[in-house]
Order: structure tokens, then C-alpha cells, then sequence
DNA sequence: CGCTTATTCAACCATCTGGTTGACGATCCG
DNA sequence: CGGATCGTCAACCAGATGGTTGAATAAGCG
């Protein structure tokens, strides 16, 4: 019922999303910088790039023309922690993880 | 690029979906018992059965009129595996991550 | 055989997605 | 100031998504 996490994975889905991210994990970047691999327009790579920052996965800082992009690992964490979970007690104990996920807010 | 990570990402991006895989969690079960607990129609429930079982995440098998729904755990796995490795090498050695998503094949 | 149960199919609908192009606002620079 | 660069906005498009309903297929049961 997490929106975030609804919104995190759906940018995950993404091929051109996932790329940025990983073009982010190497430096911060402006949104041009980031564009320029790939063989769309900069509107598009905008968008996507507001994608991924409504899905909480970069941050995004606007310092004179240029706008700055940035990774946030919080978001991915989260995703993570509930496939973690979601594999931990498999097999195992269920009524353990109905709790885990009253806890963690993530089912 | 991979296809198959892209469905998986993408099917875990609804929270009906994500609630049917917590079901599963605790036994294999049929698609009627399956919808059981949605306020939606069965038709419903049969799309997103479809949905997750393209995206690798269960199975399905068709025992006389009944088709039994399981939990299949490795297109998870995979989707955590490119989460994991990603933030393996965060601020760490970008061209270690480089052939990890080469040699995953899952960039 | 005929009823009931299990599940999907088909058509339809509203909304979202990923892309385009062209215009626009903002900022830096000579 | 005037021009170039950075980035978004707006309108548009084709196709996917998540839901509905009603009919169809398939299998078990009396």
C-alpha cells in the first residue's frame, strides 16, 4: 500500500532508468550530461529523470542554469529491504513476516 | 536491457501484485482462492496472475480445473541481485560495477 | 447428460507511459 | 543588450495498464 515503493519500482522498470542510475552512480550530473548517451530528445531524459526523482531514487539541484543530479540511496534501500524480507521467512515462519511488514509499512 | 528484468521490476510496481506474492508466500493456492481477498473481479486477479507469471515471479500449474499459483523465488532474486550490486560499489570502484552489470547482464 | 465450479477470453473504457516537436523562461557570457 | 545554452512545458501520439462485464471453455459431480 507504500506509494513510494509502487512509484520506486516502476521507475526501476525501465532500461533507460536503470542506465542513468548507473551513470549517477559514477558522479553527480546535469540533466544534459546525462542526456547525452542516450538517442532521445532531452525532454525525454527529463522526464525520465523526474520519474526517478518523484520515486524518491535521485535528487535534483538546481545551481545557476544547470540542474544538478544526484543519487539518493534511500529509496533503493527501501525497495531492497522488502524483497529482503519478503525472502527471508520464506519457508519459514509467515506469522513472522506479517509482522515484519506492519513494521516496515511495505506490504 | 534485460527484458525479463524489466517485467520483473514492473510487476512488482503494483501493490495488488505485491499482496498476492505475500499470499503465495504462505502456500500455494488457486486462483479463486487467490482473488478471494480482493475487492475486484476474478478476471481481475487472473490479469495480474498473468502479469507476475510472465514476469517469472510464480508459476503456474493446472491440476484438472484447478490452476495452483506458486511462488517462483529466482526472478526476485535477480531483480535483488541488481539492487544489490548496485549499491555494492557505491563510491567504491565504479569499474568493478561496470563488469558486474556486464557479466550479470542485467544493466 | 446437465448443473456447477474454475478460469480465461473478448470487448470496452479511462488513465498512464514513453516518446516526439516546438515554444518558452532562465541564466550565463561577450 | 543580445545571443547561446540549459532545461521544462504543452500539445500531441501510439501503445500499455488496470479495471469492468458478459460470454466461452473446461472439468468435476450427481
Amino acid at each position: 500500500m507504500d506509494p513510494t515503493l509502487d512509484r520506486t519500482f516502476a521507475a526501476l522498470a525501465d532500461p533507460t532508468r536503470r542506465a542513468i542510475l548507473s551513470l549517477l552512480l559514477e558522479d553527480d550530473m546535469a540533466v544534459t550530461d546525462v542526456a547525452e548517451p542516450f538517442e532521445m530528445s532531452l525532454a525525454a531524459v527529463s522526464k525520465h529523470l523526474m520519474i526517478l526523482s518523484r520515486a524518491g531514487l535521485i535528487s535534483q539541484e538546481k545551481r545557476g542554469r544547470v540542474k544538478w543530479c544526484k543519487l539518493e540511496p534511500d529509496a533503493m534501500r527501501a525497495a531492497s529491504t522488502w524483497m529482503k524480507g519478503f525472502g527471508q521467512f520464506k519457508e519459514l515462519d509467515f506469522d513472522a513476516f506479517e509482522r515484519f511488514l506492519e513494521e516496515e509499512d511495505l506490504s
